[in-house]
DNA sequence: GTCTATACGATGATAGAC
DNA sequence: GTCTATCATCGTATAGAC
């Protein structure tokens, strides 16, 4: 059930949350282990093939969560909300993993990079077409999706950065929170840019 | 005028925020200045104190900017907004001394961390007086002050972690689009958690 | 102020015994 | 699968000449 691999990651995990990835050393997470650093070798080839593997199980129950929260909801602000409130939750709930996911990206290699990254952008996509479809319908307020998008999604991700499991808040209660804020700044107004761009520069 | 121990820090600025503070190295900076990798301890005693040395002017411009912002603005709302507005501006104007200054805490001694992460508590405190103040006035719906300003500074700060120069958008828009999403959210109702709290753990 | 030269530890990774 | 032993490299930092 526990392998020593799976030993190996989660160490890992603790490591790389606790002292990021390039500051962890692979002596250390042997010593967690209780093993050599020469058999963490034996279960991966390398430092960054434990970086991604941990980067791709995440991204990969990420979004099979976004997916199974969709699947209860009908309708597009049902929708957005169990997405806002899956991510959150998801986010909260694995903290670690998902900050390493989201901060250690320059750990990986240009082809691992675009492995992860695009991974990343289909989750995006989901929130975006949820976007445009609540502009479409009239239940959400006009506004540039992609700003939309990364606006929900970092404020939701950056909860991660400050939550402690032992604080004053259950996860539950700050996904409801969350919830409600991104549906409110959804519905109001004020999210179009009015008139043309003062310097932009398409 | 730019002295060598200024293009330090810039070469310095520009290599943090591309490759983060461990993966990058006295050489790497040294190389960028066109100087030998020794020369460069005769400016800074260590790359903790060149890391510490942004650090440090970053949260001393941004609490200046905060308080210029400040001093122009009267009443709750129109402080507030004016708070949202040069919180953003001045993350996306300096993105890479900020991005550093909320990423590269670890690369801190518990000494060096206090101090930083003093002045930031500082800047935080400014913007929880603010909802204090509009949530007692009625100007905002009610809602935990600790909460909320977490989420508010998290959302804002995490725009300089997207954000292009060259992109669609302008400085000025998007902390137009930031100012009025926050402030909707303040006004809106739900903050506040219904009943008893599920599982908290005051 | 910048250089060359170097000390010295730690790192990622491999070879081969058990 | 885990060990001991080792390698080559690179890291920060210092000494002392110019």
């Amino acid at each position: 059930m526990s392998s020593m691999k799976e030993t190996i990651k989660q160490v890992a995990i603790d490591l790389f949350f606790q002292k990021g990835y390039f500051a962890t050393s692979i002596s250390e997470i042997a010593r967690g282990c209780d093993i050599r650093k020469a058999s963490i070798y034996y279960h991966y080839s390398g430092k960054e093939v434990l970086l991604l593997d941990i980067m791709q199980t995440t991204m990969q129950d990420l979004l099979s969560s976004l997916q199974a929260g969709l699947a209860r909801a009908a309708g597009v602000e049902a929708s957005m909300r169990a997405a806002v409130r899956t991510h959150v939750v998801f986010h909260l709930r694995r903290q670690k993993e998902t900050f390493i996911a989201s901060s250690e990206l320059r750990g990986l290699s240009p082809e691992n990079f675009k492995l992860i990254v695009t991974k990343r952008d289909d989750y995006e996509r989901i929130f975006q077409s949820l976007i445009g479809q609540g502009i479409d319908g009239g239940t959400f307020a006009g506004g540039d999706i992609r700003i939309l998008s990364y606006a929900i999604l970092t404020l939701c991700t950056a909860g991660a950065s400050w939550f402690r499991p032992e604080g004053r808040f259950s996860v539950e209660q700050i996904a409801e929170i969350y919830e409600n804020f991104v549906i409110n700044g959804l519905k109001a107004a004020q999210w179009s840019c009015a008139g043309p761009p003062a310097r932009a520069s398409y």
